[in-house]
DNA sequence: CGTAATACG
C-alpha cells in the first residue's frame, strides 16, 4: 500500500502545474493534501479523477485559507473531519480516513510565526492532536502524515543555529515532537536515512530551493505497532508546483 | 516570493 502527503499550497494553483499528472503517476492508494485553500462549497470543482475519489475539509472561518483533503483509490470505512476539541475546529486542519488496518490521519498543523497567539494555538493543537491520536489508537494503529510545521532536530533544517528563535524550530515545538515520538510514533523517513540535507519545504524567497536551504517539516509517522510493516519512506524533492514537495510511505500489509 | 484575497505563510 502506497501513501503520500503533500502540502500543495493551493490546489487550484497546483492543478495547473501538474498535480493530476503527479497523482496519476504516483501509484498512490491514498494521497493526503494540506493547504488546499478550497472554499466551502467549491469542493465539486475537484471531483473524482483517474480512478481517485476526493474528500475535503475546508476552512469555515477564513476564505482561501488552510484546508486539507485526500484523493484515494481505496475506499475508507469511515471519514471524519477536524479534532473533537471545539477550540481547534473550523480551520480545516484534520482529515481522518478509517481503513481496516489503521486510522489514516492527514494534518495541517498551525503555523506559529504570526505571533504569540498563533504559537499558543499551535502548541494547544499539538496537545489536542496527541490526545485524539491516543484515543483512536485504542482501536487500531495510526498512520499520520502532513505538515507539522516543525523541524525536529538540527539535521532537519539547513540553518539550525540562526533559527533557534524562529517558530518551526523552537525548543518547545521540538520538545513536543520528542513527546510525540516518546509515545511510540515513529518518524518513518528516519528508519531509512539518518543524514542531513533532506528537506520538504523551501522559502519561495532568496532562491532557497535551488540552494537547498530547506526544512524537513512534512512527515509520515506510524504508531510502533505498524513499524514492522514499513517497507519504504521517501521524499520527492524533485516534484515542484508548491513550496513543499510530496513525501511517501509504502506499507507491506501482507 | 507566492497563493488567493487584501491575510498569511
Amino acid at each position: 500500500m502506497i501513501l503520500h502527503s503533500w502540502n500543495v499550497n493551493g490546489l487550484r494553483a497546483v492543478a495547473g502545474k501538474g498535480f493530476f499528472e503527479w497523482l496519476s503517476a504516483s501509484d498512490s492508494d491514498v494521497a493526503g493534501l494540506q493547504e488546499t485553500k478550497i472554499q466551502p462549497g467549491h469542493e465539486a470543482d475537484f471531483g473524482e479523477v483517474q480512478g481517485y475519489r476526493p474528500s475535503f475539509v475546508s476552512c469555515t472561518v477564513k476564505k482561501g485559507y488552510s484546508g486539507v483533503g485526500a484523493y484515494y483509490r481505496r475506499e475508507p470505512l469511515a471519514v471524519n473531519a477536524e479534532l473533537p476539541d471545539p477550540r481547534f475546529r473550523g480551520e480545516g486542519r484534520l482529515l481522518h480516513l478509517e481503513y481496516p488496518e489503521f486510522h489514516f490521519l492527514t494534518v495541517y498543523f498551525p503555523n506559529g510565526q504570526r505571533g504569540q497567539d498563533r504559537l499558543d494555538y499551535k502548541m494547544g493543537y499539538y496537545e489536542a492532536f496527541l490526545a485524539h491520536a491516543q484515543e483512536l489508537r485504542r482501536t487500531k494503529p495510526i498512520v499520520v502524515c502532513g505538515d507539522f510545521n516543525t523541524a525536529h532536530t538540527e539535521l532537519d533544517l539547513k540553518n539550525p543555529k540562526s533559527n533557534e528563535k524562529t517558530s518551526g524550530f523552537l525548543p518547545e515545538e521540538r520538545a513536543w515532537l520528542d513527546r510525540f515520538t516518546a509515545h511510540g510514533y515513529v518518524d518513518c523517513f528516519r528508519l531509512f536515512e539518518q543524514g542531513g540535507g533532506h528537506y520538504t519545504w523551501w522559502d519561495y524567497r532568496f532562491q532557497a530551493r535551488s540552494r537547498n536551504v530547506g526544512w524537513r517539516i512534512d512527515y509520515f509517522y506510524v504508531s510502533d505497532e505498524l513499524r514492522p510493516r514499513v517497507k519504504r519512506a521517501w521524499i520527492e524533492s524533485q516534484v515542484t508546483g508548491s513550496d513543499h514537495c510530496p513525501v511517501g510511505l509504502e506499507l507491506d500489509l501482507g
